[in-house]
DNA sequence: CGCAGGTTTGAATGTCGTCAAACCAAGTGG
DNA sequence: CCACTTGGTTTGACGACATTCAAACCTGCG
């Protein structure tokens, strides 16, 4: 999931028109960011923390369809409706963008609309990736994918002990993003804490002391 | 899955300059179109048929992640790598064009490129909306759900007595698609046709005397 | 300290996968 | 025309893995 944020994508001039209307925003974890099938009045770029996106079934059951990571871009472009829930994963800071100014911006420049187009082309490869994970892969290996999923977007530090990071996502949030239980994920990263491939602290801190060995695990 | 093919997007002139280059072939089934990671050297509008877009794990095990219909546009825009496998499903009608074509052609119209853009959004979102079906629901609904993608997406003939169609996907490319097995699919077809949901003829024509009972059955 | 939320662990259940056999339709050749 | 083959499909018995239900366990916080 490597996203080209709209600070990537625009000359000097364009961020000038673009600094005018936007606007900084902060959001707890768990706040709603957009409901489904809300109209969409503004667009926004993730500055910092984790952002999902999720659809729910009529009976309650929910799935989790994307994780937006600094800086990726938020919100459906030329889309009327939207499609999906939009929730702070983590604590979020939000750059938003009135529709209007950027859809403005977009007719204007045909180099943002190539990006723009590139963007989504890798949201689609994304999407597809996980659709294989979601498809065809056993509870381990979904959620070793998860973990590397997660170390690469969000800036792990890597040290001689291993790869660290924090999860973004609570267990409720990752089953719903694997298409398993909350229990089945814990399980999971028991299996994979009481094997070594993997170290927890506080159920949040993450360690990976052999990346590669994960990777093996993710399928 | 609905999307726009190359004829609906291009203006008469564009056409034309097309019309020099386009190239029309026939595959039957089964037929691989394009390899994994192999450099993309045209693209094509799928003019009759279903295509098939595939994933494979080390482990041999393939996951279906997208389906084609006419009047479809296949192929990745500006990616030098295609990621995907690429077969006819059914026997299939394309409309070739060389890349370098089509791409002076997106270049020089940002009517056409909005235009893709709108496309690839779409796919965006049937590939999100398949993520729910893998992840969130079972085998009956699964298997609902493709009967419902495949009556709306292949002109399904409707009459006093039903919706028919022909499915254009094997039990076992069903299957690949649905994250299960042959047996399962098998299974649950059965399932829905003993319970009048559904009747089937000769293994691949499909009747669907209550389109809402079956709708209500995909979850 | 004690509560509350989220997490972990355990035992029982159920759904889907696996393995294997029967079935069906279409095509080939005697 | 019928026996035989072939590929795909259906059905059955069994087992494995994930879910469900339930209880114990941490961690942070009042």
């Amino acid at each position: 999931m490597r996203h080209s944020g709209i600070c990537a994508v625009l000359t000097a001039s364009e961020l000038q028109r673009l600094a005018q209307s936007a606007r900084h925003t902060r959001h707890d974890a768990g706040a709603p960011l957009l409901f489904e099938n809300s109209a969409i009045t503004s667009y926004a770029n993730v500055v910092e923390g984790v952002v999902k996106l999720s659809r729910v079934l009529r009976d309650g059951k929910q799935q989790l369809v994307g994780l937006q990571f600094a800086p990726d871009l938020l919100g459906r472009l030329f889309g009327d409706e939207n499609l999906l829930n939009v929730e702070a994963a983590s604590d979020v800071d939000l750059c938003r963008v009135p529709r209007n100014v950027l859809e403005e911006l977009v007719a204007s420049s045909t180099e943002l609309k190539q990006r723009l187009l590139d963007q989504s082309l890798q949201d689609l490869d994304d999407a597809r990736d996980w659709m294989v994970t979601l498809g065809r892969k056993d509870a381990q290996q979904r959620v070793a994918s998860l973990l590397l999923l997660i170390a690469k977007r969000s800036g792990a530090d890597a040290a001689d002990t291993g790869t660290s990071f924090d999860l973004p996502l609570s267990r409720s949030d990752m089953a719903d993003f694997l298409g398993l239980t909350i229990e089945t994920v814990s399980r999971q990263i028991s299996k994979l804490r009481h094997e070594g491939v993997i170290e927890v602290a506080n159920h949040r801190r993450v360690t990976v002391p052999d990346m590669a060995r994960l990777a093996h695990r993710a399928g």
